[in-house]
DNA sequence: GTCATTTCTTAAGGTATCTTATTTTTAATT
DNA sequence: AATTAAAAATAAGATACCTTAAGAAATGAC
C-alpha cells in the first residue's frame, strides 16, 4: 500500500520508545520485523494496551498524525524490530494518492473497523473470560509470543486476574 | 458522499427494528432525521450500545453488511426517524466509487477510527465517571436528548450505578 | 552454570460496580 | 386532566475484579 520500498527504515531495540504519550507524532510506523505495542498509562500509573503491531501491521496514533495533536498513546517496541517510516508528507493527504492506493486503503481501513467494533463489542458486554478466549482465537499466534501481562492490559484486566482465568479454565 | 438525493427512502416509528442481531444485513442505513442505536444484547439479556446516529450519520453492522456474515448487533429507531438504504450494490465494492468518492470516504473513516480508538481507551483505562463526562463533552446534544438509561448503557455501567454517578457530580 | 531479573502463580482482603427491589418523578396515552 | 407506562433515584446486599504481598518458575546476563 506504502511505499515501503523508498521508505526511511529504523531498526529499534526492544524497550525502545518512538512515541510519548501527550508529543505530538511526525509518523506513522509499518513493522517489517518484530513487534511494537501502542499503550495508554493512567492516573494510577497503569498501562492499558491499545493495539499490538506484529510484522506487517502499521502503528500510529491517528488522530496525532493527522491532525498534529498530543497523542493519547505511547509506542514502544517490545522486540527488537525493524519499522519503515510513514511521514504526513508521503500520506497526509488522500488527494495525493492514487485511486488504486485510495481502494486497498478503503478496505484496510474497514477491515480495521470490523475488528474495532467488534473489540469494542467484547469490552462491553463479554466477560474477561470471553475476552481473553476471544484473543486467543483471534490471535492464536501472539498468544504465543507476548508474556501474558501484556495479554492482560489488552484485554483489560489484571496479570493476576488473568492467571485466575487461565487456571479456572484449565480445571475444566 | 452516498448518492441520498436517488437512494430508496424509508420512515420507521420509534422501536422499529431495522436489523436483529444473528441476522445477515442488506443494508447500512443513512439518518436523514431522528436517531437509531446498534446494540448486542449479552448472554444475561442485558444490552449494551455500540453506536447511536442523529441525522447525518451512518449506522450498520460493518461485517455484515461487508462479508454477509451474522450481525453482532440489531438496529433500531430510538425516535420517529426516516432513513436512506445503502445498498450492497451501491456501495460494497470500492472499485466502482470515483476518487473523489473515495477521498470523502477515506477522512469520514479516519474521522470515525479517531473517535472509536478513543472509545477504547476510555473503556481500558478511565474511570466510568470520567467516561461519563466525556460523553457529555463529545455529545452534548445527545445528552439532552437521549435517555439515561442509553447513555449508561453505551459508556458501560447500569443506569442505576450512572444514577449514582450524576449524583456524586452534582454534589461536588 | 550461576546469579539476577522478570514473569507467573497463588491467596487474602478491599473496592467499584452490579443486582434486586422499592419509591419518586417524568412522559405518554386516552 | 386522569390514567398508565416508562424513566430515574435511592438503598442494601452480592460479586467480579483489583490491590497488595509473597513465593515459584522461567528467562536472560555475565
Amino acid at each position: 500500500m506504502l511505499n515501503h520500498k523508498t521508505a526511511q527504515i529504523k531498526k529499534i531495540v526492544k524497550g525502545e520508545i518512538l512515541l510519548k504519550q501527550g508529543e505530538i507524532t511526525k509518523y506513522g510506523y509499518f513493522v517489517n520485523r518484530g513487534c511494537l505495542k501502542s499503550y495508554a498509562v493512567d492516573n494510577a500509573g497503569k498501562e492499558h494496551i491499545m493495539q499490538f503491531a506484529p510484522e506487517n501491521w502499521m502503528i500510529s496514533d491517528l488522530d496525532s498524525f493527522t491532525n498534529q495533536v498530543p497523542s493519547l498513546v505511547s509506542i514502544e517496541a517490545i522486540e527488537d524490530s525493524e519499522v519503515s517510516l510513514i511521514s504526513r508528507s508521503d500520506f497526509g493527504d488522500f488527494s495525493k494518492l492514487e485511486k488504486k492506493t485510495l481502494i486497498e486503503l478503503a478496505i484496510k481501513s474497514r477491515n480495521n473497523m470490523i475488528a474495532t467494533n467488534k473489540r469494542i463489542i467484547g469490552l462491553l458486554s463479554w466477560s474477561s473470560e470471553k475476552r481473553y478466549l476471544d484473543f486467543t482465537e483471534t490471535y492464536p499466534t501472539l498468544v504465543q509470543r507476548l508474556p501474558l501481562k501484556l495479554i492482560a492490559s489488552y484485554i483489560g484486566v489484571t496479570p493476576e486476574y488473568l492467571s485466575d482465568i487461565r487456571r479456572k479454565i484449565a480445571k475444566k
